[in-house]
DNA sequence: CGGGGTCAAGTCTCG
DNA sequence: CGAGACTTGACCCCG
């Protein structure tokens, strides 16, 4: 079977309720406030990170990628010396153990295979990941995958690669390196998948497929094969990312590497088994919509739909 | 209290 | 050579 989620918002919730997961605050409120306001926020954020796994469930997701936004200034404490950490740890644990597989994708500033600052504040960031699932108390495993990109190539692809590999066994825990994924890139200068496999040879990283990027930045390979490669490195159900472009369905003027609001073709899962994270701008809505169970929109629901259907619905005038 | 300017991090691309 | 983008806009100040 194929489990069908999305990525870190859920809109009906954070549009009629104020739910959200990713409360932060820029460095001069942090100087200012500290650790003690960032685990006032990180409290907020997980609670609300329970009703949205909650909502999940109660509407058919069993597959949700996470914010890596959870805890504002990670790098700067360990969770365990927040003042609230005791009760935090309390809605995590409670979270991890709903029937539900959970991911992550920390941000592009992550580069493992950096040199110096770099390095250190990529390998604290994941650690941090890592951490969080620790503290769901989650099985290591690519279940729930820490997926991150490459990252840039420093002019050589294989030289990078290797030591992304070199700092991936020496530079990371266990627990992370049994979770860490890599995703390819919809740049042609960036790392496609067959690129990735090296990464897999040397360290056994699954490689996260992901279709829009593929079609951006194919190589040598078919959708097909680049699917087949990647679904050949995973120990677990594969989690591959899904969207269609901007500018094909809903605005021409769109940078080609911009995201739809909606979803448009079906993705071809090739006859396997794969979770897909659809990265669709109008997040679990789009979903929905695709599966024919538009539900009663809220007031508020509607202008936002409105809004991003407009282009939608050009597409389907003009067809 | 709503709107707009601004915001940690690395790298690459585009204008 | 600076802005914008990336997996996700939200924060904070000012009028």
């Amino acid at each position: 079977m194929t489990n069908a989620g999305y990525a870190c918002i859920n809109l009906t919730l954070q549009v009629n309720e104020n739910v959200i997961t990713t409360r932060g605050m820029i460095k001069k409120t942090f100087t200012e406030k500290g650790v003690q306001y960032a685990s006032q926020l990180a409290l907020q954020n997980v609670q609300d990170l329970l009703k949205v796994v909650d909502w999940n469930l109660a509407h058919g997701f069993r597959l949700f990628r996470i914010t890596s936004d959870l805890f504002p200034w990670a790098s700067e404490y360990r969770m365990a010396e927040l003042p609230d950490f005791f009760e935090i740890r309390a809605v995590l644990e409670e979270i991890g153990a709903r029937p539900i597989r959970l991911t992550c994708h920390p941000g592009p500033f992550n580069h493992l295979a950096g040199q110096g600052k770099t390095l250190e504040n990529t390998v604290k960031d994941l650690e941090y990941q890592s951490a969080v699932f620790d503290l769901m108390g989650l099985v290591p495993s690519h279940w729930n995958k820490i997926n991150i990109h490459a990252g840039g190539t420093y002019g050589d692809k294989t030289a990078t690669l290797t030591r992304f590999a070199n700092n991936f066994t020496a530079r990371l825990s266990e627990n992370l390196r049994a979770r860490l994924t890599v995703e390819n890139d919809d740049r042609p200068n960036l790392y496609t998948v067959q690129d990735l496999l090296f990464l897999y040879e040397q360290i056994g990283t699954p490689i996260v497929f992901d279709y829009f990027h593929h079609s951006l930045n194919p190589g040598e390979q078919t959708e097909e094969e680049a699917f087949m490669t990647a679904y050949g490195t995973w120990d677990v159900r594969p989690v591959f990312h899904f969207s269609n472009s901007r500018r094909d369905y809903e605005d021409p003027k769109a940078r080609k590497e911009a995201h739809a609001d909606w979803l448009y073709t079906p993705a071809n899962t090739y006859g396997k088994d794969v979770d897909i994270v659809f990265e669709s701008k109008m997040k679990e809505l789009s979903i929905l919509r695709v599966r024919g169970e538009e539900p009663d929109y809220s007031p508020k629901m509607l202008k936002l739909i409105n809004t991003a259907a407009l282009a939608a619905d050009k597409v389907g005038t003009t067809d």
